[in-house]
DNA sequence: ACGAGCGCCTGTCGGC
DNA sequence: TGCCGACAGGCGCTCG
């Protein structure tokens, strides 16, 4: 599922080119397709149709897992929810099953954003800021900080799982790098907010960045079908561990939901100590 | 303020 | 082998 590492990935490859598919700045939209109207959150099919329509590209930026395309007059905003991918390809491919918009270019190439299942969503804007106003920090940016993350922690007293998982926190967090962050600073997911004290903080903060900053060198993590770019799911300590030893102390990997969401931890290294 | 529950979806998997 | 229900999960929403 496309969380921070794999949009990052994602943006890498639509500015930078990858393999066989070339970047696509400065390329000419000359027509979308909408393959499935309810990918398109704003504006309506026949204005985004309309307005798309023979803008270039001229730069990729991210921001939390939403990548954006800025274009000469608007932004395109892409977010993939559970699963997919954008792929650049010449137009002669067919078409792929879960395809729900493709970009056709002047050029012979197209973008196609492919969302299997379809909770994706796709916005053209004037305004990318306004759109995304309601994003905590960038995580990896210099104004995430060690001090500024244990006010945050110290003003809210939720369980850390869903404290991490909230985009308003921070931007691009997601069900995988939530365990593996909490995992390596050894708190456990049910831990209170504001009970963390300031070196605990300042060690999830560390860990926070270093599976960020490992997922993104891996390309991201690779989930069965929904999303098959990256290696990171090699390196994984606990998320979909359930019952795998623990590196570090040998205990089974414990499973249990929170947030509606499979939550894995080692039970002896994260231990819940007050509420 | 917090969190549970639901709906949106579809591929996969276990049970029969 | 094949059918079917359960499950997974990001996010916005309602509700207690």
């Amino acid at each position: 599922m496309p969380e921070l590492p794999e949009v990052e990935f994602f943006r890498h490859c639509l500015s930078q080119g990858r393999d066989n598919s070339p970047p696509i700045l400065r390329e000419n939209i000359r027509e979308a397709e909408l393959l499935w109207k309810g990918a398109l959150a704003a504006p309506s099919p026949d204005e985004f149709l309309a307005r798309v329509q023979g803008q270039t590209v001229e730069r990729i930026g991210r921001r939390g897992k939403y990548l954006l395309i800025h274009l000469s007059e608007d932004t395109l905003v892409l977010h993939f929810r559970m699963s997919g991918e954008v792929v650049v390809e010449a137009q002669t491919e067919p078409v792929a099953k879960h395809c729900r918009l493709m970009l056709n270019f002047d050029d012979g190439i197209r973008l196609a954003f492919n969302n299997p299942r379809k909770f994706g969503r796709v916005w053209l804007v004037a305004d990318p800021e306004a759109l995304l106003a309601h994003l905590g920090p960038e995580p990896l940016s210099d104004a995430f900080t060690p001090e500024r993350f244990y006010t945050t922690l110290q003003g809210c007293h939720r369980q850390m799982k869903y404290f991490l998982l909230d985009q308003k926190i921070i931007a691009g967090l997601g069900n995988i790098y939530v365990d593996e962050a909490l995992y390596l600073s050894k708190i456990h997911p049910q831990t209170k907010s504001d009970t963390l004290s300031f070196e605990q903080a300042e060690l999830l903060w560390k860990s926070i960045r270093q599976v960020l900053r490992d997922g993104i060198e891996n390309q991201g993590t690779s989930f069965d079908w929904m999303y098959k770019g990256g290696n990171y799911q090699h390196f994984l300590k606990v998320y979909q561990r359930t019952g795998e030893p623990c590196a570090i102390c040998g205990t089974p990997i414990k499973r249990i939901t929170i947030a509606q969401r499979g939550t894995h931890y080692c039970p002896s290294c994260q231990t819940l100590s007050e509420k």
